[in-house]
DNA sequence: GCCTTGACAATTC
DNA sequence: AGAATTGCCAAGG
């Protein structure tokens, strides 16, 4: 397993209506403070929910067309804006957070 | 093995 | 608030 594709497993498993930030994927792949190693992920990536992943804040590191594209995926799945940024407060995605299932 | 590339992040001015 | 600076880590040439 590359390193690489760690950050691809965590990106995959990103719910739809939620989002993550590129330092947050980072660190739950075991990477913290390597925001860029996401990046490369992404590019090497095929069909992972990229448009899920922001950067810090919520805003979104692409520009132009690409970046209008994002947004509008986003907006397509719930994910709601608050003028150029993702409403980190509402969609943020903590893995920490999800529930483990199936008790005793 | 060194240098470059990346859709970043946090700090500072 | 916006620009500049530094740190971060892995993969490819």
């Amino acid at each position: 397993m590359s390193k690489l594709a760690e950050l691809q497993r965590v990106i995959a498993g990103i719910p739809r209506g939620k989002v993550i930030t590129y330092g947050q994927v980072a660190a739950i792949a075991g990477f913290p403070g390597a925001a860029r190693l996401t990046v490369r992920a992404l590019y090497r990536g095929a069909g992972l929910p990229w448009h899920r992943v922001v950067a810090a804040g919520g805003r979104i590191a692409l520009t132009g067309q690409e970046g209008q594209e994002q947004r509008l995926r986003l907006s397509m799945e719930g994910v709601t804006f608050r003028g150029d940024r993702v409403r980190m407060d509402r969609h943020a995605w903590n893995p920490k957070v999800r529930k483990q299932r199936r008790g005793s």
